[in-house]
DNA sequence: CAGTCGTGGGA
DNA sequence: TTCCCAAGACT
């Protein structure tokens, strides 16, 4: 018995007998072996690309992954090329997966993989956790799957698959609720194939044991679940408390010169860290335009004047209400740097593909060109952005 | 520890 | 339309 002294409100580990273990562990394993689906990652054994997925995996939905995954794979086919590979490159070849910091660590972490262990991936959880990007999971991951050490994973699909077999209480972040999950998640990795049984948990979670309308009925492990049996399926894990989205008002600057626009890039902190951009300042609901105008021009060290507006775009993101208000402007002198930001580029459209950028920033740029601001007709289709339109009408393009 | 960081899809 | 998320990491 541990000397170790725990308040009365601790949750207590779980103990995984071996023959819970083993009740779990074959039945789940089989299950997946059946199952599993057929996901591009799962026909190699390449650590780069498995790591590839793990990092394009976080936050990130499947079928969202798949075609990145490809793309990017077929771009930067070994670690070694990524490493030497640009980060603009880099974070053109993430356009539009969201969490850009990911890519940024990706670089980083390729380039310390060839420096600091010769290109090769070191094959414990222990040394991957090391690396930039990557934390428990997705070291525990990487180990397990690419190398098959016994390492665990738990990511919110184990989190929820564990809480329901175990009845483990808590809500996510709670600190006693994560140290559980990972003690059983570290008994149960133990055994044959670790990769496998721990993306069958993860498999499971996703297809099976889900957030909303398990279906306990096809569970292989359903006699062994503690929740089923008491009926708290529904219950187990609480949802998240997550805070409501705040507003945020970007005034950009539609600056065309000579069949090229002015894009900026933004500071690596912060909302869409390091990607590029159509000039913008923050400002509030109620900033008039002509103050936005003014502020822009000193944030551009130029004179600028209002030559007409552009229909906003509004894009809903998981803790922000983004609004980009397009203000059309000339003026002079053209700046080709600025304090407020890392670098400015004057881009063409064809240009401007190459460089990393937000998705709100591409619908935004989407309607600027649809609305041939640079002149000629509505240039080439403005990346027929899946029928949706680029933006909500708010008001029409003005100014000539 | 709580806040921050994106996106497309489904309810 | 609106809301909710999904294979986390970092500060």
């Amino acid at each position: 018995m541990s000397p170790r002294k725990r308040t009365a409100t601790a949750a207590l580990p779980p103990p995984v007998s071996p023959e819970r273990h083993a009740a779990l562990r074959g039945p789940l394993l089989s299950w997946y072996d059946r199952n599993k689906r057929d996901l591009p990652w799962r026909r190699t054994r390449d650590p780069y690309a498995i790591w590839l997925s793990e990092v394009m995996l976080q936050q990130t939905q499947v079928s969202t992954v798949i075609p990145y995954w490809e793309r990017f794979l077929a771009r930067f086919p070994t670690v070694k090329a990524l490493a030497s590979a640009p980060l603009d490159d880099v974070l053109s070849g993430w356009k539009g997966l969201g969490y850009y910091t990911r890519a940024r660590n990706l670089h980083r972490a390729a380039q310390e993989v060839v420096e600091r262990f010769g290109g090769k991936f070191p094959p414990t959880a222990e040394e991957l956790i090391t690396l930039p990007g990557f934390g428990r999971y997705t070291a525990g991951a990487v180990a397990s799957i690419a190398f098959g050490e016994p390492a665990p994973i738990v990511d919110g699909n184990v989190a929820r698959v564990l809480s329901r077999l175990f009845e483990v209480e808590g809500l996510p972040g709670d600190r006693d609720r994560e140290a559980t999950l990972w003690a059983l998640a570290t008994e149960l990795a133990k055994g044959e194939r670790p990769g496998d049984f721990n993306q069958a948990l993860m498999e499971h979670g996703a297809t099976t044991c889900r957030p909303e309308s398990p279906l306990c009925l096809l569970c292989p492990v359903r006699d062994g679940c503690f929740a089923y049996r008491k009926g708290r399926v529904h219950e187990l894990p609480p949802a998240k408390v997550r805070a409501a989205p705040r507003k945020l008002f970007l005034a950009l600057a539609v600056w065309p010169h000579a069949g090229t626009l002015l894009f900026a890039r933004r500071a690596d902190k912060g909302l869409f860290g390091g990607l590029w951009e159509l000039p913008a300042v923050e400002v509030d609901e109620e900033t008039p335009e002509a103050e936005a105008v003014q502020r822009l021009s000193s944030t551009l060290g130029a004179t600028l004047a209002l030559e007409g507006t552009l229909d906003s775009v509004r894009r809903q993101l998981t803790h922000r209400d983004l609004t980009l208000r397009l203000l059309r402007v000339s003026g002079g002198p053209r700046p080709t740097k600025s304090a407020a930001f890392q670098e400015l580029r004057w881009c063409t459209p064809q240009e401007a593909e190459a460089l990393g950028m937000s998705t709100a920033m591409q619908r935004a740029l989407d309607a600027v060109l649809g609305h041939g601001v640079l002149g000629g007709d509505a240039p080439a289709a403005p990346a027929p952005a899946k029928k949706k339109a680029a933006g909500r009408t708010t008001r029409k393009a003005t100014g000539g």
